[in-house]
DNA sequence: ATGGTTGTAACAAGAGAAGTTACAACTACA
DNA sequence: TGTAGTTGTAACTTCTCTTGTTACAACCAT
């Protein structure tokens, strides 16, 4: 199991508006240059980040722009906009309550699996957007 | 995206396991009616366990049984014996070299990726199926 | 030998990811 | 007012993975 691509997908596209956004016009086709994939997949993942308010775009005349000061932007913002579970695991749906062990299993391992999925997102919300972007100056 | 159930399966099959081993004879059977799937499915799962030297299993006579003490198998052990996917991401292939972000996108992402994944594979490591066999049985 | 069990192959159904074509709706601008 | 470039979305295909199922050979204590 792995997570989509939409995630470094969005992460790109985000970079990419950053960085272009004050020159030149940044389009789905632009971006879909750039990423090397189907501009109907960014239009698409571009849907949900403005969605999730974190782009705006400019319909008919085109164009993607930062609905925030990429300070405010984190992975996982980008992260929650573009997948939609709720829970990271997928958890076994009828355990047997005559069982020992299926009686309790849920309540068990319920908080393990939040503790586990807030783990992950706490380091998502420590990665801003600007520190990406400068990284990526950086090694330019 | 979701991880698959042969977590939550697994994490239950180990609970039988170290629960009932003493008592009586954990067969593919027995664990498929507590945890309310097909035996096939336990046998799969079971295999995988036991490749990664999780339990041990009677071929023929039947019966699975812990290859090491309780205290020594945490949540990551199983989740890394049922997961095979070495990265938690699925990276898009094949971004284009000729933008800047393209070029570099993999240089700037992949450590954080690496950090994502350790943080969550650190809370795993920290839940061993002692403290989930104790949690239980002051829950019964 | 027998019966209960494991290991696996083979198959089907369903979901989701990713790619593609097509086209209506929108907006600036000539 | 057209027109060109763009977005939003529907429809379809192809793949892969998950889950469920049947079937059966191999195994081993009794």
């Amino acid at each position: 199991m792995q997570f989509s691509s939409r995630f470094t997908i969005a992460t790109h596209i985000l970079l990419c508006i950053a960085m272009f956004q004050d020159e030149h016009k940044v389009t789905s086709n632009f971006l879909a240059g750039s990423i090397n994939v189907n501009p109907v997949i960014v239009r698409n993942i571009l849907g949900s980040l403005s969605s999730a308010k974190i782009v705006e775009i400019k319909p008919g005349v085109g164009g993607a722009f930062l609905a925030k000061p990429s300070e405010e932007i984190t992975l996982l913002d980008v992260f929650k906009a573009v997948e939609k579970e709720e829970s990271l695991f997928h958890f076994h749906e009828n355990p047997n309550p005559e069982c020992p062990i299926g009686r309790t299993i849920h309540s068990v391992m319920d908080d393990k699996i939040e503790t586990i999925q807030s783990a992950m997102e706490g380091e998502m919300k420590d990665i801003t957007l600007s520190r990406l972007l400068r990284e990526a100056n950086e090694k330019m």
